[in-house]
DNA sequence: CGTGTGGTTATTGTATACAAATCGCTTCCG
DNA sequence: CGGAAGCGATTTGTATACAATAACCACACG
């Protein structure tokens, strides 16, 4: 995208993020070209993005707003990601020269370097991880896929999950992509498959641990 | 979406569609504009979500290109399709209530009586078999998995697979339906799966019997 | 009191003018 | 003859003004 809409994208985004915002609050388009310092313009090809990534929704006519993510949704997504990206883990078994394993398990080694820092670098950790699963989707060579995963990857449960990440449970990461890069090399896509359903099956219960069983909350309701 | 933004999506698709554009050919928003009747704004909304459907495509340099859909292409979006919607068809078998499947028997009656007129209606039973996989999706209670499908399934493989078939795979189809139905009656989530992988999976190799082994070529010719 | 109706304001949608980037061609130099 | 630099024309990106629509509120009326 082109600079005042990029720009926009970031700035909301980072905006939501950031927690500044209540789930379920509107949003006008004026106020996020205020903030974001660009015209509407850019700024309604930013929010469709932003739609596209379910970090906003409409309501039925047409008014925006930060999109509350429940329990369930949360599981929804990391469902459809586990079955997506499973695949893209099956064929980029069957697809990665041996230069892309290196680069893997290069990125790896700066995952477990930032994971045992103390305290653990998350920030760091969370870029090597997206880097780590970007680079086997890349592989996978399915454009479609890799577009269907963009969506649900870029989903702001990735950065809340990290959060609450323990350090044991970092580590644990890094022990699964380590097997992943053995799938890899053993050219297995059943295993590499296998190992990517429990790593994204154990990030989602690290996640709903820590948020609990059924909790919705989180923020006040205006009633 | 709005009225000047709906019309222009919908007359940029049929114009993609009836094969008036030949693929890897430039299109400008001024064109689109000239055609659709509408300003460049609500052209550039259509534009980016027909880019979303992947049925136009950008250069590096942000111009506009009609999609190449390769016999590769459409392989990847049919097993991509294949892998949600057997999850959904699965969902489907757990929540689909009495009248529901009932109503999927009437969508599938109207289905069966346009595949037995002579010649076969080919649009009507295209409509129907649309309705029922999106009765089923939507049945999977799933927004996200139903978000991800509609990107595959708007898809102009669709369309330009019908053509190819016979009354017998019509037929078959039908058949299929039947049995989809009799799975989701048993509440069998496993066999609902099954049944919705071979109906997907045939629906490719009718196609690509059709086409040819590496066939690219996307014939105007409406034999 | 509740309820519906009118007008007012807030918000999104569209058109248009202009700015920035890109392309294709020409020209000029090696 | 090849290729790089410059320039006009084309195309996309952004800002802004205006139109259409939906929400809000006050007020009359049953």
């Amino acid at each position: 995208m082109s600079r005042a809409s990029e720009q926009a994208y970031a700035t909301i985004r980072a905006h939501l993020l950031s927690g500044a915002v209540k789930a379920g609050e509107q949003l006008t388009e004026d106020q996020l070209s205020q903030i974001t310092g660009v015209s509407r313009t850019p700024v309604r090809e930013a929010v469709r993005r932003l739609e596209g990534e379910l970090l906003l929704v409409r309501s039925d006519t047409k008014r925006l707003f930060v999109a509350d993510w429940s329990r369930d949704d949360i599981e929804e997504m990391f469902t459809l990601r586990q079955m997506l990206e499973c695949h893209a883990a099956e064929r980029a078994a069957k697809r990665l020269s041996r230069a892309q394993i290196a680069a893997l398990e290069t990125l790896n080694r700066d995952l477990k370097a930032a994971v045992e820092e103390t305290p653990p670098d998350v920030t760091r950790f969370l870029e090597a991880n997206r880097a780590f699963h970007e680079a086997i989707i890349e592989a996978a060579d399915s454009p479609r896929l890799g577009q269907l995963l963009a969506k649900l990857i870029e989903a702001p449960v990735v950065l809340r999950t990290a959060r609450t990440y323990s350090q044991g449970d970092l580590r644990q990461s890094a022990r699964d992509h380590d097997e992943l890069v053995a799938a890899f090399a053993a050219r297995d896509p059943s295993w590499a498959r296998a190992v990517m359903g429990s790593h994204l099956r154990r990030a989602f219960h690290t996640f709903a641990r820590a948020v609990g069983p059924a909790a919705t909350d989180r923020g006040g309701d205006t009633a």
